[in-house]
RNA sequence: GACCCCGUAGCUCAAUCGGCAGAGCAGCGGACUUUUAAUCCGUUGGUUCUGGGUUCGAGUCCCAGCGGGGUCACCA
């Protein structure tokens, strides 16, 4: 099948065939670079501090990187590279290249296309630190031309789709995704730090469990079964603790079969970290370490802008029990309310938006997201949540109708969830229970009875803490990103029929599978 | 899943009330030996997302579809 060129990529593909008439590779097997962008700027300034104003390096460098502009000017010519750790200009002369060399350039070099440059570093009149170059050798030709230069790649769902022209095109994406990246090794560094140990658990699990979601399911041949895609890890990280590790952690993908927005991805990242011997109390202190800490390499400060908010992560964060915060935010004190038709009342009349079927606790839930968390800007613990909402937590010593449990806010988002862990197993396999009533009951994402897990507490799991942290929102704080999909580097997108080589072929796990919705279809 | 908005050259965007599809960047040709979105002269490039419909005439109006975005629903 012959893959068909546009005019532009035409014309790319025959300068290429030029190079290879002229010896040249114009996909060269290898780079011999000596400096990055980066240590050809610090090589020069120091040789500019020892020697002066108008110093010239005496010793040539060879540096590599991709086309990123060229300005032409008769005889000379300016050019900047890029590699991945900046940009540094070009000078380019023909009484340095010889004519053929320089005229080579301007003719077979397109924005684009990666090149090798070897010469002296130096000052232009304008201030400029640049390479003189002596010769230069082509190392990667392009057939894509990049992107409009000044506006940059703007159509979203091209951004999305080939993420890898936003990133060449856009400054500001290859910040986002740097800045998530250096956020995330921190996290790592942290809790390497506190002792913590990292640990992996599996993907696909035979009953998916620790959170309320619908999962993905999908066909696992080699055992001849249904399995899920996990909706998190946490039962799995807790059975950690029961064999004796003091401290866990875990940063995965969890996948969640429900609606995408700005907020929620199906396909996500999570970090969740157990520590047995602590609390809530205990784990509260540490969301606001990690997340200090985690600012301060990554942006180096801690405070910072989110969509026009300026945050302040200094510990230690104001703490409001959910029953005060929704008090004080709607004026209903659900406490007062203990039944569905009573709560429905009260939050109708304040102007909730729910509908007449919906459960006490989702009431609770809905309270919460439209009169509180929006003015949760500054970071915020919501404390203390009704034991409905909360299968997995343990209660209150002294009011057992609620459970020890958290969630922080930051810039009207919330970035986690966590509790002292229940490890109690009787208690444990009446909540699952309870849930199985909620799932016969209608509720898809009520947690299925996981009888592993309770032979696991009935081994015994000290007292432990334990967090979950969304990773993407966390990122989209760092960043001042408005959408999830903006901090995920290749969000899902439907398949274009345009983008196919050919039909994938899944189909024996398609059919398989009751649920056939992770299969390609 | 429902509703609303968007889809024009490789990219960024115009196109009056329904009346000859245009500009900038990129590309191509030329001038210019320190430029910074270089500048200047010339120039190529279109299935206006797809398929129907209305009309003398559709980028524009109507219907359906595809793709994306937003709001809602769903998402402890």
């Amino acid at each position: 099948m012959e893959l068909e060129l546009s005019e532009l990529q035409e014309l790319r593909r025959q300068k290429a065939e030029e190079l290879r008439r002229l010896g040249l590779d114009p996909y060269s097997p290898r780079a011999i670079r000596t400096h990055t962008t980066e240590e050809a700027r610090e090589r020069f300034l120091k040789i500019e501090s020892e020697r002066g104003a108008g110093a010239e390096d005496d010793e040539p460098v060879t540096l590599a990187g991709r086309v990123v502009s060229v300005r032409h000017m008769g005889k000379t010519a300016f050019s900047h590279i890029r590699d991945g750790h900046g940009e540094l200009q070009l000078y380019l002369r023909r009484d340095d290249l010889g004519e053929e060399e320089f005229e080579r350039f301007l003719k077979l070099i397109d924005l684009g296309d990666f090149i090798e440059a070897t010469g002296t570093l130096f000052r232009t009149k304008t201030g400029e630190v640049s390479l003189r170059v002596q010769r230069y050798r082509p190392l990667t030709k392009a057939l894509n031309a990049p992107p409009e230069k000044w506006h940059g790649l703007q159509d979203v769902e091209l951004r999305h789709r080939q993420r890898y022209a936003d990133l060449i095109a856009n400054e500001e994406t290859r910040r986002v995704f740097l800045i998530r990246s250096r956020m995330i090794s921190a996290i790592r560094r942290y809790l390497d730090s506190l002792g913590y140990i990292e640990v992996e658990t599996p993907t696909l699990q035979p009953l998916y469990g620790g959170a309320a979601a619908r999962p993905f399911t999908t066909y696992y041949n080699a055992l001849d079964q249904t399995f899920y895609l996990r909706i998190a890890d946490e039962l799995y990280l807790k059975r950690l603790i029961v064999g004796g590790y003091e401290r866990v952690y875990e940063i995965c993908k969890d996948f969640r079969n429900e609606g995408i927005d700005r907020n929620h991805s199906p396909e996500f990242t999570m970090l969740e970290f157990y520590e047995a011997y602590a609390d809530y109390e205990t784990m509260m202190q540490r969301v606001e370490g990690l997340i200090v800490y985690a600012a301060q390499e990554a942006l180096g400060t801690t405070r910072l802008v989110y969509q026009g908010n300026e945050i302040d992560l200094t510990p230690p964060w104001r703490r409001i029990t959910l029953r005060d915060a929704i008090r004080q935010y709607s004026g209903i004190d659900y406490v007062e309310h203990p039944t569905q038709e009573s709560l429905f009342a009260a939050a109708r009349a304040a102007g909730a938006d729910v509908e007449p079927g919906t459960v006490w606790p989702r009431i609770v839930d809905q309270l919460l997201k439209q009169f509180v968390r929006p003015h949760l800007i500054q970071p915020t613990f919501v404390i203390d949540y009704p034991v409905e909402l909360s299968p997995l937590a343990k209660r209150k010593p002294d009011d057992p109708t609620h459970v020890e449990r958290f969630q922080p806010n930051i810039g009207g988002l919330e970035i986690g969830n966590a509790f002292t862990e229940l490890n109690d197993p009787l208690d444990q396999y009446a909540r699952f229970v309870q849930q199985q009533k909620d799932r016969a009951a209608g509720d898809e994402e009520a947690m299925p009875i996981d009888l592993d897990y309770v032979n696991a507490l009935m081994y015994g799991m000290p007292p432990t803490g334990g967090v979950g942290i969304g990773i993407d929102r966390l990122a989209m704080l760092f960043t001042d990103q408005p959408s999830l999909r903006d901090v995920i580097l290749f969000p899902a997108m439907r398949r274009l029929p345009a983008q196919q080589g050919g039909e994938p072929t899944g189909e024996d796990d398609a059919n398989k599978a009751t649920n056939s919705s992770l299969a390609a279809t």
